[in-house]
Order: structure tokens, then sequence, then C-alpha cells
DNA sequence: CTCGTGAACTTACGGGCGTTAGCTTATGTC
DNA sequence: GACATAAGCTAACGCCCGTAAGTTCACGAG
């Protein structure tokens, strides 16, 4: 079922000064697009104006070129995994090991309530070389840090703790237990349905957390 | 460097009955369209022809449509995955510790040397929903099962030669120890510099497997 | 030598894309 | 009520794509 509304009626034109309006609305449909189950090629800057309601020129003022679109997806995404993982840190038992199960269980929710934004996110291929376009290497580098961050100190209250075996690299051990983390929310978001026991994301943060 | 090198010169036609031959171009230059670092939106029905050297409607005898190209990509490049992987447990130490390092390292490898192809063999985006297109189901689950099996293999022998704490799990634990590379492979393969420590890999190794 | 046929070609259609240039119209101030 | 301007529109450009229809040409069997 392909829901190309296009979406007749020029749209009633925002107040003056609520401009900026608009840029929103575009990522929004632009998530939406990606929800609706095609992949990122469907979000296109035509698409996007089409779902928004609007004439595709319109987006140049709030966004540079396409790529440009993308990159602001991504980063309201990251906003919102942060703010998930840090509800989840807020809203678990104070212990370190309901905290970082809490958090890193929500992260793999995240990913399997949302599979197309967590490719995008995390997938990397909406950045066409970074070339011709007007995103820049910081841009891409500062995605994320935050939810890292959290997850860092989580894991960091552990060994504080003594439940984790810490070794003397905390960042170390942090990456590995996040890139086991992606892995199976990734493997998730790609396949239709992912072979292995119901409970691989506990083991996955029980040997990689070092739980004792 | 945008090499699209057209080829005037309309190709030595090939022989009768090895009109299969271009079927293995085609995939070639695919695989080469790849490497050469664009992302797989480089990878269309025409620029595949025009990288052999052939006319556009010149390759509906060979694939009923690009996906198919796709997949047959795919395919081939998990075959050669699987024989890497199998090359490197041959040629490893025949204790059951250094073929799981050598056949995980392999891996790693693999998807460093090749992070395009890792890309689109695990990134799953290459099928528009396999709606509309020649792709069965049957022909993604069947895909990658050879070189998981030799993982199970070479953990299994870990556990049964006591290096190991197995679970009474195996294929769950492989699959937690796949999805732990994976992820790592993955994310290399996709962002231009990895943060964390070099000896990452090691530690999702022996993190994984549980090893003592 | 003929000629069927497999292998690949040429031409063409229709459609989507990103982007540019210039126009229209509602808004809210004076 | 006039009018400056923000907000968004229409039209059009050139490009590349997938695919259909019909054509050419060399191979190799008879």
């Amino acid at each position: 079922m392909v829901t190309t509304v296009t979406n007749t009626e020029p749209r009633r034109r925002n107040r003056r000064g609520e401009g900026g309006k608009l840029r929103e609305e575009i990522i929004e449909a632009a998530v939406a697009l990606l929800d609706e189950g095609g992949d990122e090629r469907a979000v296109t800057l035509r698409s996007v104006a089409r779902k928004v309601g609007i004439a595709a020129p319109s987006i140049y003022p709030h966004f540079s070129d396409q790529p440009s679109i993308m990159l602001a997806v991504v980063q309201r995404e990251m906003d919102s995994l942060t703010s998930v993982l840090r509800e989840a840190d807020e809203n678990a038992a104070p212990d370190a090991r309901a905290r970082l199960f809490a958090v890193c269980n929500a992260y793999l929710d995240f990913a399997r309530q949302h599979p197309q934004r967590y490719r995008i996110m995390f997938g990397g291929l909406w950045t066409p070389s970074t070339e011709d376009t007007s995103i820049t290497d910081a841009d891409l580098d500062s995605l994320g840090v935050a939810a890292f961050t959290l997850l860092v100190e989580v894991l960091g209250a552990c060994v504080e703790e003594g439940i984790a075996h810490g070794s003397d690299d905390l960042f170390g051990d942090s990456v590995a237990l996040w890139l086991g983390l992606h892995g199976l929310a990734h493997q998730r978001a790609v396949v239709r349905k992912m072979p292995g026991p119901d409970d691989v994301g506990d083991r996955l943060i029980t040997a990689l957390a070092h739980l004792k």
C-alpha cells in the first residue's frame, strides 16, 4: 500500500515569523516516510515536500540540500534516543546493575520500535561521501556522543559498585558493550526475523559488561 | 576521480554457448562499482552496463531486474567470506582457541578490507521490500548460513576443549558472538574512524566466547 | 554456402529527481 | 487602506533511471 496522498489544497500559510515551523514539519515528514517502511531511498526532497503538502522548492529556505534534511533527521533522532535512555536510567532502581540493564534495554527497544530510523542513524549511507554536500565532518563526529556518554556513566557505576570486573579502560569497555548492543539492534532492524534465543540481549550485556 | 570509461568499441561478442560469461562479468562490475567507494546507489542497472561495456538492455537476459544483480553480488560475496573463514580455520594452529581467534579475526579483516561489500551483505537495504522484485524469502534466509555454521563449529570446539565456559546453548552463544563481531565490523565499515582501543575485537571475542 | 539463432545493439518512452529563476499572495504594520 | 515583505508557489532545466520493441551481426551446424 503506497500512500501518496499528494495533498491538494495549497496548505494554510504560516503566520509571519513562524516560517521556522515548516522546518520541523519537514523533518517530521521525512521521519514519517522512513517509518512507512520503505528504505531511505523513499526520502527524496520531492517526496518530503509532497508529504508536507508544499512545493518542492519551498524546502530550500530551510535546508540547503537533500542530505542536510537527513542530517537533521538523524540529529533529531539521536536527541530522542538520548532522552529515552536518560528517562530509562532515571526510572530504574537506583542500583547500578538495574540502571545498566534499563539503559541497554531501552536502547534495544528504541531500535526495535523504530528500525528504519535506527538504520539511517547508524547505517551511515545517508552521506554521499561528504562531497558536494553541506555536511561537515564535525556534524558527523558529534552525533550520538551524548547517548554514548550516558552508557559510559552507567557502566562506570557498575564498576564502582563492584558488580562488574572493570578493566583499567572504562571507555574501551563501553565501546565494546555498545558494539554488541549495536550489532543486535542493527541486525534486528535489518532482517525480518532474527534467529537465536530471546535473551540474546541480556547475554550480550552480561558478557560485555563483565558482570559478576 | 570518477572513472566513467564509457568504453566505446562495441565489445567482442562472446562465443556461442558462452553467454553465461557475461553474467559473471556483470557481477564483477557491480562489485567494482561498490569498491570504488560510492554507496550502493552508484550500482544502477545502467552504471553496471557501462562498466561492463555493454548496452543496458543486454543485462536482461542474465538478470530479471536490478535487485537480483545485488542478490547475486551478495551471494557471491557470502561464498567468498565463507572461503576466507575456512581458510583461516585450516591455517590456524590446531587448538581451539587459536582457531576461534583466527576465524573471528578473518571475519573482521574481511569487513575492513571490503567495507562497501560488507555493508550491502549485511546492511539489508538492497531489497526494496521484496515486492516488485524476483527475490524470494528463501533467497534471503539462506544467505550466510555456511559462514555462521563454521563459527558455531569453532566455538563448539572451544567448549569441548574446556577453554570456554559453554552454557547449554551453543547456538545462542554463537549468535551472541557473531552479533558482537558484526557490530564492530559494521561500524568500521560505516564510519571514517572508529573510536576506542585497537584491541576491541579481541575483547569482544574473549568476552562473548566466555574464554577462561 | 546457407541460414537459424544466440548475443548484443539502437532507439525511444515515460517518469522521478535535484535545483534555479522568477512570480504571487497573505500578513501585519504604519 | 496602502504597502513592504515573509512565505510559499509555478514553470522549467537537465540528468539519470528502468524498461520495451525491434534490429543487426557473427557463429557454427547442416
